[in-house]
DNA sequence: AACTAATTGACACTTACTATCATAAGTCTC
DNA sequence: GAGACTTATGATAGTAAGTGTCAATTAGTT
């Protein structure tokens, strides 16, 4: 008997890998904080987190991978797709984001800071981001095309997606002349107020 | 005597530095295009260029570096400081572009479009690319700020900086669901268009 | 021609990442 | 529970980017 659970449970299997993977970020996350980032070996993460090298790169295709992890965005996607029909595109991703972020718990939002704080220093990271930027365009304009019935790939539905990713951009990559308020403010807030600036029409 | 020439000419070394430079720039190139850039290794471009790959690192401190030497935000940058004051940003920046673009020899345009088409194919590139476009907010705001006596890292000024950067990028990496169109029309004019649109309030 | 400073090439080294293969562990069937 | 089957793992060897050092060459100077 005991059918059911055929496809349930997620098998010994499943839950050993899962708990492989949480290891091998935990002690990535945590060397890269103690030691930084490039002084932080793939074999010292391995060690750290007693597995070999070779797994760790089957866990993670780069080094990078390990700190970039953006659940965020397919999570806003989600609830973007859900917003009333009546806001602005902008307005719609700005709720949208709001949304996201409760759903996390203080966990993932303590995470998420760490990642981001890596992600904004160390210059091989940023890179990648900026990739990541680029993909979510693609996303914030297909959801933005999905909701008002538009073709995901219109040049306007594009173009205001684009618009979108780069308030957050700036909002949150004020690196240079930064004497030292870089904190002004939440990363979130800041970039709550890039959209609410970006809705307006962008207002000098 | 002969104490004029004393800063003026070039002198034999510069000259065979700027030559070397090039030619390393150029074979490097041509066996991107040739072979794909992954398969190409600095030992190859080091021998076409006739130079030690220790040289080749002299001159570019990375393999992607090669490709990316973005000197058209320079010019974009200069060109829009002088625009007229009675332009509100956005419109500044896309005749800034348009002069910039002018300047430029046939010989640079081509580089500049065999260097664009590398940058968005290879995803190394990419992620770079985007760490330029970052950079690039902060020069449109320092130059937009000065265009209107205002702060730099005042957060409207990025924030309309991040816009236009942010269209840019949306009209310049249109990669997913490209079918074939890929060039609807020229890379330069789909900027224009993206700005266009910008200007005219992002309209849906 | 002799001296100084910069450019270069050779060498050795670290590290990220790939490929392969044998072993060990989890899963399924009877 | 014993077997066959599948999947995860670790060891090993290899490639290529990038760094540091040092001796030899080459350009500029007096």
């Amino acid at each position: 008997m005991s059918e059911a659970p055929a496809i349930r449970r997620p098998g010994l299997r499943e839950r050993k890998k899962a708990r492989t993977r949480a290891a091998i970020r935990e002690h990535a996350l945590r060397l890269f904080r103690e030691q930084g980032y490039d002084a932080t070996t793939i074999d010292q993460i391995a060690e750290a987190a007693d597995v070999s090298p070779s797994t760790f790169f089957r866990y993670f295709p780069t080094k990078e991978d390990v700190v970039l992890q953006d659940e965020l965005d397919l999570l806003t996607a989600g609830a973007f797709a859900s917003q009333p029909a009546d806001l602005s595109p902008v307005a719609a991703f700005r709720a949208a984001t709001r949304v996201a972020l409760d759903s996390l718990s203080d966990d993932d939002l303590a995470r998420l800071r760490e990642t981001a704080e890596l992600t904004l220093t160390v210059p091989e990271l940023r890179a990648r981001a900026m990739d990541e930027f680029a993909r979510t365009i693609t996303v914030i304009a297909e959801a933005a095309a999905s909701r008002s019935g538009r073709d995901p790939n219109d040049f306007a539905v594009r173009n205001v997606a684009g618009a979108i990713v780069g308030v957050i951009m700036a909002a949150t990559m004020p690196w240079t002349n930064w004497t030292e308020d870089r904190q002004t403010g939440d990363l979130f807030a800041r970039i709550d107020a890039a959209l609410e600036h970006l809705e307006a029409g962008l207002p000098l």
